[in-house]
RNA sequence: GUGGGUAUAGCUCAGCUGGUAGAGCCCCGGCUUGUGGUGCCGGUUGUCGCGGGUUCAAGUCCCGUUACUCACCCCA
């Protein structure tokens, strides 16, 4: 059989990669516990008319047929993001859970467009939300907020993370207050200042949105305010534009800058960025983005908001904020350009050299006693010379190589060879362990590396 | 969906205006008769993406096709 080529969209981690990836899920799901996020997970496949709703029929979706269905589908496709799965998920099962509900749920999701770096068409993300019945108070924003802050600086080997955050309230109730007629048309327009020139943004406004040149004036103000904290109120009321709903936008993002004040840290900022609209058109509040420092080519690697009203019954509607990680977004550039990787492809820690094949059992017993320790360990393939039984160890990335001797007296002893250093000691396996740094692989940096 | 680029060994690539395929790395063996890494010596590896055409002759030129890739759109 030809060997076969990669798949376009389709990312693929070899073991010492994946290694990063497996930490990276890892650390994000004891974060998400930590704030009392339970888990689930939610089948790969939706009904195309739940994918479908809020009318975006511009949505990339994989649709399932069988092979033997010679006309039509089966009627589902590939969920392409988490939040509608969720939303389905809370609505049939409403009556069994308790709300306000949380939930982590970390999955592949799928999307039929075209791929290029940092974008895929599978891909894992990451997700969080909380969701109410008829009604979420607005902490749970800040919540959220806090919890990725918090998660995102666990990952101590990535680059630094800046969250921008604004508020649909905020923008949408100045749009108002400065006259603006068609506030959807004006916030997609502004969304575009980090493609096109500001003056080119601003004929858009004029020709598009219908903005005389003062109103227009004024949106771009609004889009060039950012804070770290709470000064960008000030800031928005100098532009002496009012509206209640702008009022309301600007204390609840100020609540979100503030409750976030205390998680910052050097790599990982929150900023209030009032150009920030966000494409989807369910959010109703505050709207997440996050660019990745030195990566911001890659585009937001973690977004979200509030929407009010993404699940609904007969009965009850349910709220809900939520926020998404794109793991791979994230993971798979890093990777591929070498900046991160594992320090080494196989779990094992120790490798239990073979003197002859005849002391196989004895080297069993000796990596089961190793295990009962915890100590990932594994058994020599083939009893080589001990020089290939090294190798062997070092092109894994095994760190320890244990032997076995036996003197003139017929007593037997072990020896663990730390083969990074050559250093090798007696060692009795019923109770020695490696340094607890080698006990699992280590995510190493290119820093590192070299 | 629209537009550009690329396709040669496991990997990175060379192959000038057509003359029957190369380097480095990797891998294997030896020097080293049971403790690797450096060094030296030797060795393996290809339907030159696929199909057709021009030619005495095509990796090289022409047409088509597929895959990969970059940008736009959109988004994690």
């Amino acid at each position: 059989m030809a060997k076969p080529t990669p798949l376009s969209g389709f990312p693929e981690f070899l073991p010492a990669d994946r290694v990063v990836e497996q930490q990276v899920i890892a650390t994000l799901a004891r974060t998400f516990e930590l704030h009392g996020f339970g888990n689930i997970e939610t089948r790969a496949v939706e009904p195309m008319d739940q994918l479908l709703r809020k009318g975006e029929t511009s949505k990339e979706v994989y649709v399932l047929k069988r092979l033997h269905d010679t006309e039509g589908d089966a009627g589902m496709g590939l969920h392409f993001d988490l939040t509608v799965p969720f939303a389905r998920y809370v609505l049939e099962n409403a009556g069994k859970l308790e709300f306000p509900f949380r939930r982590w749920q970390i999955q592949p999701v799928w999307r039929g467009e075209r791929p290029q770096e940092g974008r895929y068409r599978q891909f894992t993300q990451a997700d969080i939300d909380i969701i109410g019945r008829d009604n979420l108070p607005f902490h749970h924003d800040v919540e959220v907020a806090r919890v990725m802050v918090e998660a995102l600086s666990q990952l101590e080997f990535l680059p630094g993370f800046r969250l921008q955050v604004n508020n649909r309230k905020l923008i949408q109730g100045f749009y108002e207050g400065v006259g603006a007629d068609d506030t959807d048309k004006v916030m997609q327009v502004i969304d575009k200042l980090d493609k096109l020139p500001v003056e080119k943004v601003r004929e858009l406004l004029q020709s598009d949105a219908g903005l005389d040149e003062k109103q227009a004036d004024l949106c771009l103000q609004l889009a060039t305010i950012e804070s770290e904290d709470a000064s960008f109120v000030d800031a928005v009321r100098a532009l002496g534009v009012e509206s209640e709903l702008l009022e309301e936008g600007l204390a609840e993002l100020a609540a979100v800058v503030a409750g976030c004040a205390s998680v910052t840290s050097d790599t990982v900022k929150v900023v209030a960025d009032l150009k920030i609209a966000r494409g989807l058109d369910y959010y109703t509040g505050t709207v997440f983005e996050t660019r990745l420092t030195g990566f911001e080519s890659l585009g937001s690697i973690c977004s979200g908001g509030r929407y009010d009203a993404l699940a609904s019954d007969g009965r009850s509607t349910y709220p809900g904020v939520g926020i998404s990680l794109g793991v791979s977004r994230v993971l798979v550039p890093l990777v591929q350009k070498g900046h991160l990787t594992g320090s080494r492809a196989v779990p094992s820690a120790v490798l239990v050299a073979l003197n002859e094949e005849a002391s196989r059992p004895a080297a069993d017993a000796v990596a089961q006693q190793l295990r009962a320790s915890g100590v990932p360990t594994e058994v020599a393939a083939k009893a080589d010379k001990f020089g290939k039984q090294i190798r062997y160890a070092e092109k894994r990335g095994i760190p320890f190589v244990l032997f076995e001797r036996t003197d003139e007296q017929g007593a037997t002893t072990y020896e663990a060879k730390d083969i990074r250093s050559g250093e090798q000691v007696t060692v009795d396996p019923a109770t020695w362990t490696p340094p607890t740094i080698d006990l699992k692989p280590q995510v190493i940096t290119k820093e590192q590396q070299s």
